[in-house]
DNA sequence: CGATATTTTGTAAACGATTACAGTATCGTG
DNA sequence: CACGATACTGTAATCGTTTACAAAATATCG
């Protein structure tokens, strides 16, 4: 490995004229400059990127932390996350966690060892020991939350994000609006709040139309493909069929179209499905779906911004930055056939 | 900050014998260990990766590059990578790329300037400069390939994959099989020799099928779903009205069955459609797609494993590993009409 | 018990960059 | 030309670990 001794002796420099080189060409004398010049390409020289963050003392990597790599949605956002990452000159390190947690024992572990100058959370923290229980807790690292809200036992994070309650109640209400009355809801899993807020929305909705909300009508999804087929098939096998099923996100949506024809009904002149998200898939899907859209590249853009601002030492406060959110109707809605 | 010289003052024992604990308990005399234990909980010491890995010349990453992080089946295929790099301590950073293609100064940059052990390829690496033309060329970092297949102009790189010419032709040849003589393909980009792969195999199979291959019936659809669609309707809006389209990839087939759908026709009574992965979505297209199934995690699993081992200095050859791939039928493919 | 083998510890030198500080060259000006 | 101001360069300390080597402590055995 050449280092940056052996540039310095090809060129008869010191070391520093070299570090200076490589800092700001222009700081050094035109002839030392060209010995230099000549001396890194001669040696193929590049600056070892260990030894510069060690000096340095920053990692150059923004840690993301998700929950499922393959939900279009998150990876929207984490093409957000991904342009700033590059134009700032960081690099993305990813965490696919199960469950949707963080423990706090991994996340203290990457600050203290410096394996991050920063983190994003797609997912939710968990909870076990607030930092502010721990000894030293002022080397925590920036952290911010993107999608997520917060749990209240954690302190206070910043975020951006929708406002998930008052999405799902339109959601919910443009169902009513059409005249449904019998709405079920296929929720997330239990430990994202924003699949609890979501759920708080709906239910917030029924409440406010005096609609009956049996506790069959809530069936747990899981975020996946899987998990909203077989909570619709719950629903559909049920002994109060709904007229329409609001599912938390777009992919389960997908799946929860899927089994509604699988057992021989029509969308939506049967029963009506709504999603969350707005992914890609939401244009095609058979009907195309209605769905609330968020601005996913958006909010990975702003989440960054926001982080990189925190680690470059500058105060970003931890209030939640929210940004706008639209019911977008397409065609698995319409008003019930009775 | 707390280091290992604090640790090692707070329990009146040298830095050698802390650096030692760290690395294994068991190595130290109990009554040391007992004083060291305790300075580290009483300090919150965690080891400075930062220093760690500048000693040690590793990063502990591993680059992935990656053409579009949003597809399903690559990010199965990372999923699998992710597996195994935690298993072994690594991390994974992500590196998209428009146009598939690293560059190969980026390349050189990662390598030179050690931002990663090693890297794997989901897409190719553009071949502006080969490696064995540049200076201390001893110096690259492993690589390897996944999926993508290598370009003549690049020396030989190890790969796992599937015969992706193979694959192509098998699906080519079951059209066949069932009938149709106008078959449209619907390719990846150019810079893909896994696009060209499956292009190869589609030709190969018309060809020994003694089949008329109309020009204008291979269309490009940059493996996404709006470039399919674009595609498929210029085929369906074009002279020679195919009754079968294969599509390079899943993501591609749904753009394809949404656009025929739009047009009034009906898959697979006016037009079969066939994909390529067998994405987790293949499943619940309507109708569900016919496709040709990879085992995506297998891949993403085998390629960091011989990847890792080609780290530690063990060789790994150049060879490609081949993995099985499986022709999945289900309901988007049937007999022609006529 | 003493000699030797073994285990455990400490000292100090790396790793490769950045940078404070001091020293040297260059320049401008009277 | 002498002088100070300015621009550039070199020396050496530093970041926090790991580890070769030597030294010290302990164990083993006749």
């Amino acid at each position: 490995m050449v280092s940056i001794k052996d540039v310095a002796k090809l060129a008869s420099v010191s070391i520093a004229t070299v570090s200076r080189y490589v800092a700001d060409p222009a700081s050094i004398r035109e002839h030392n400059r060209e010995r230099v010049e000549q001396a890194i390409a001669s040696t193929g020289y590049a600056p070892n990127s260990l030894a510069q963050n060690f000096r340095r003392g920053r990692t150059g990597v923004i840690m993301v932390v998700i929950p499922n790599v393959g939900d279009p949605f998150f990876t929207d956002v984490m093409r957000g996350i991904a342009r700033v990452a590059e134009e700032k000159h960081y690099s993305i390190l990813i965490r696919e966690t199960e469950m949707n947690t963080l423990s706090f024992d991994e996340y203290n572990d990457i600050v203290l060892s410096k394996r991050a100058d920063g983190i994003v959370l797609l997912a939710s923290i968990c909870p076990v020991t607030p930092p502010r229980n721990r000894p030293e807790d002022r080397r925590s690292a920036p952290v911010i939350l993107s999608c997520e809200n917060v749990t209240e036992e954690l302190a206070q994070l910043p975020s951006v994000r929708i406002d998930n309650v008052a999405a799902a109640e339109e959601a919910t209400d443009y169902l009513i609006k059409l005249g449904h009355e019998k709405i079920a809801f296929i929720s997330g899993i239990a430990t994202s709040t924003l699949t609890a807020d979501r759920e708080k929305g709906y239910r917030n909705a029924m409440a406010r139309a005096n609609l009956e909300l049996r506790p069959e009508w809530v069936q747990e999804g899981s975020l996946s493909l899987g998990g909203a087929r077989r909570a619709t098939r719950k629903l559909l096998n049920g002994v109060y069929l709904p007229s329409a099923i609001f599912c938390a996100n777009d992919e389960m949506a997908m799946g929860t179209l899927h089994e509604i024809k699988v057992a021989g009904l029509r969308v939506p002149e049967d029963i009506s499905v709504i999603g969350f998200d707005d992914v890609r898939y939401a244009e095609i899907t058979d009907p195309p779906l209605t769905t609330i859209a968020q601005p996913a590249e958006e909010i990975g853009e702003r989440t960054l911004q926001r982080l990189i601002r925190a680690i470059e030492g500058r105060d970003i406060g931890s209030t939640a930055e929210i940004v706008p959110h639209q019911l977008v109707v397409r065609r698995s809605t319409t008003s019930p056939a009775d």
